[in-house]
DNA sequence: TTGTAAGCGTTATCAT
DNA sequence: ATGATAACGCTTACAA
């Protein structure tokens, strides 16, 4: 009757008690769970038909402590799981992860720089072997800096960390923009709205933002303040969207600067039964080429993000002691239709 | 010069090095740390100070065993991380478990019974405090029967576990289907294509097929083999819906039994053009609104399924020793336009 | 108010 | 080929 504080039921076997029903030490049983050689056949019999009949599973905590080797997890913190981007990023880490055997522990920040504050505390707290973040806007990571000079294999993924030097690896969130708008450009709109993340501070809106004003400029068009909008959810989009069309020079096509402000964009025309409005928008998602028209994206591939953050945090618990690094993953263009919308008024040729 | 087996890089600062620090006894550190009681304010100063300034960070693994505790970890297995579905469940069982501070430990066993097992093993060898299950077709679950005697919370979710007794969280998916079947016979059809989940040996898709041969029955309609097609991914919907256009009378009404192969079923529809074939999907998708029709479906909760099974987990770790209960969570018909499509040929009055 | 010793379940060291 | 003992980093008696 050992005083353990389980959850109740009977205590769970340990090395001792399957030691105590094969009728030898601890240590043999040890050997014999971990292929060590030196072992005659009988005894190894003995442990393995002990283990077994008390159903004895080996406690990695208490291993790993002894080894003093790390988890074998991979700490992943996202903001928000139901989002099919930032699963598909987890998707894309676990698969790479688990050729190494590691574990997914899997939190969520809810976008909220507190909030991962605690979670990044929890999983460093449980010893996981390496730790990649999708970092909320305005927080500040310089409290990780420690834990890199511990050796802590540390990424940040689809946004860079505040106030530290890290391993990041983000999309090409500027190229994507300018060329999502150039295309639209080259298909005669010179009323371009946006309609980007919230909050504007985040750091995929500025990029994606400057993407979108460098190609304006490039073609000689100035910002207009009153094709600026925002939205996070679906919703939002939709309303900015509507707010897009009231004013009084319209935007004739609209860049939509993410997955969910795009699905707001879309849904917004479609209710509104206007098809002639063109939209680009940043990140595929799911039915984008079965709406009518087919919508033209700015695809990144998320998968890949999340296993090149991984890739990178394989390497550098290999030994790879390099400086921080960081990757830019390329988007490409999509076509599907409703980007390519000419501008309903001809360009008038110079 | 410890010898650590780190990573790499500084070893990091235990307890005692603290203690060292401050000029006190391992003991008083654990003791400040812990907000216990008895603690002099300058003492209590000094242990912070020391605690900070080497950015030390307790180790919850040697708590938790030391304490005798399991981890705090709910450990999660799902087929497939990329599925919307699943990862709406990911996230219900999230938002539930983390009321109480416990973390999610994800894992993905790619809807095979062997990798599920192996990652089942590996969740409890790290000792989580509860396993929440949705387990492979083909698999069975009798190894965790001494699992449940130790105490182990154990919940399978969206399909029941093979020989063993535990508590398991389930959709109405007989009466689901039945309603969207009868929702079909109801608008004057009779001719009803299943397109069914693979493997064909899957709970869900098997309950799903009942559910449409008992609609069927009640109708006094036949079951034509005919009309009876099957595929997991969207592409082998695709291909399945062609099949099913082509045979010698071919369906007026298509029910698809799941998330991916409505979407397949519908994209196919639309590629054809085929606006007359009215569709009736089990499981909801985002866009489902936006499409030209409405997609009509049966919509479970995901999220709800996954927070339920995740209350059922705390239940069990508060004490509640009675004995395994299934929970059936009821679906709901959600119109949209696919589904209330008439059969092109009026049925004749009796 | 603070410290000492023991122990959680495992593995490493050194014997035998 | 096998075992006794210490140790991993922490907390819980029990002292002082």
């Amino acid at each position: 009757m050992t005083p353990r504080a389980r959850t109740g039921g009977v205590p769970r076997p340990t090395l001792h008690d399957v030691a105590q029903v094969a009728g030898v030490s601890a240590r043999t049983v040890s050997r014999v769970l971990n292929d060590e050689p030196g072992i005659s056949a009988p005894t190894r019999e003995r442990v393995l038909a002990a283990a077994a009949q008390l159903g004895f599973r080996p406690n990695a905590m208490a291993r790993n402590m002894r080894v003093g080797a790390r988890d074998s997890a991979v700490g992943l913190v996202i903001p928000d799981l139901a989002n099919p981007f930032f699963s598909s990023v987890a998707a894309g880490v676990e698969k790479t992860i688990r050729t190494r055997g590691l574990n997914l522990v899997l939190a969520s920040s809810e976008e909220d720089p507190a909030r991962e504050r605690s979670v990044v505390n929890v999983l460093l707290a449980r010893q996981v072997a390496a730790l990649i973040v999708v970092p909320s806007a305005g927080g500040d990571h310089g409290y990780l800096r420690d834990e890199r000079r511990h050796g802590l294999p540390l990424v940040f993924l689809d946004r860079p960390p505040a106030r530290l030097a890290a391993d990041t690896v983000v999309s090409a969130n500027f190229d994507g923009a300018a060329s999502a708008v150039a295309h639209l450009v080259r298909h005669g709109h010179r009323r371009i709205g946006f309609v980007g993340d919230v909050p504007a501070t985040l750091y995929t809106r500025r990029e994606r933002f400057r993407g979108y004003r460098h190609a304006l400029a490039t073609a000689g068009i100035a910002v207009d303040p009153a094709l600026i909008e925002q939205g996070h959810h679906q919703n939002d989009a939709v309303a900015a969207t509507a707010r897009l069309l009231a004013v009084p020079e319209p935007p004739t096509a609209i860049f939509a600067a993410n997955n969910l402000t795009c699905m707001g964009v879309v849904m917004a025309l479609a209710r509104s039964g206007r098809r002639d409005v063109a939209v680009v928008g940043f990140d595929d998602f799911t039915f984008a080429d079965l709406l009518q028209p087919g919508v033209t994206v700015v695809a990144q591939d998320a998968e890949l993000l999340g296993a090149t953050a991984a890739h990178l945090v394989l390497a550098r618990m290999d030994g790879d002691r390099t400086g921080a690094r960081t990757t830019v993953l390329a988007t490409r263009l999509v076509v599907r239709g409703s980007g390519e919308l000419p501008a309903p008024v001809p360009v008038p040729p110079r």
